[in-house]
DNA sequence: CAGATTGTAACATTAGTGGTTACAATGCTA
DNA sequence: TAGCATTGTAACCACTAATGTTACAATCTG
């Protein structure tokens, strides 16, 4: 049991956008999923879950995708929350319906409830915390494209 | 996707475990589905990985399942491992094979490790520290149990 | 208009989950 | 020892989500 792969993908779409200079070949999902190593499909569905949240502008039809906010911008929990990996609070599945003429199987649910949730938040707040600014300074150390 | 629910399940297991009384009537897997409301194979699974971890005592066809240790010494990061809901360092799933002809492709896996890691390590670090005296002490106190 | 590109549906496959059934192994009691 | 209750584990089933592919309509530009 993992997230979704689609938050990855995701993270490198908008880090060749970030990366884009104005010379360089338009970048198209067809070359977007070559470097992601995936079908250009799968980088048009994400692109929309992005678009739709108002991380990116694509030109229909014509080709040239762009990012909408700077990278500074955008925070890797913006990423996490447009491609809806995980839904608001329910990083965790709580079992339904335990017997409510059990007094564990009552107050379980609400017992649990708060502390299941500060996890999820303690880890959002990390994503929370790294732009894609900071990935993309990562990405061209590691690549040597930063002198 | 979600945190398999065979962590709550065994959170609520463990609690009934702590909270019972010597007086009280044998506490068979049988007992324990009722509780948590689904079939008893189901709790003899995860009470299979807890013994393996460590954190229970099952008495073979007789009956009677008891907490190995103190519920102050059992953090819900223990049994969260124990039940093995997310492998070590990989809640995050990453794609596969980029590209590594592209400066991104070839990266972004290690541009993302390290936040990756963090934002994982913030979660169960709120499961760290929190035990099961904490959660049975709670229900205690929504079931009406202390005074 | 033709070609390139985007957007989206449908399909196929796989893995994991949660529940059930079946039954062997085990330990206790009469 | 036999019978019973309980545990332990395998196999099966149905469902869901994820991931990739194919197909093709819609859109825009030269």
């Amino acid at each position: 049991m993992q997230i979704s792969s689609r938050f990855s993908v995701a993270v490198h779409v908008l880090s060749l956008l970030a990366l884009q200079e104005p010379t360089d070949v338009l970048l198209t999902s067809e070359r977007m999923a070559g470097s992601v190593n995936t079908n250009p499909v799968v980088i048009r569905r994400i692109l929309g879950q992005l678009k739709k949240a108002g991380l990116v502008e694509v030109r229909p039809a014509a080709g040239g995708t762009f990012l909408a906010r700077s990278p500074v911008a955008i925070s890797l929990l913006d990423v996490y929350r447009a491609v809806e990996v995980v839904e608001e609070g329910q990083l965790f599945s709580v079992h339904d319906k335990p017997n409510p003429a059990c007094p564990v199987g009552r107050t379980i649910q609400s017992a649990l409830d708060h502390t299941l949730q500060r996890a999820q938040t303690a880890l959002e707040q990390v994503l929370a915390a790294t732009t894609l600014q900071q990935v993309t300074t990562d990405i061209q150390q590691k690549a040597g494209l930063l002198t």
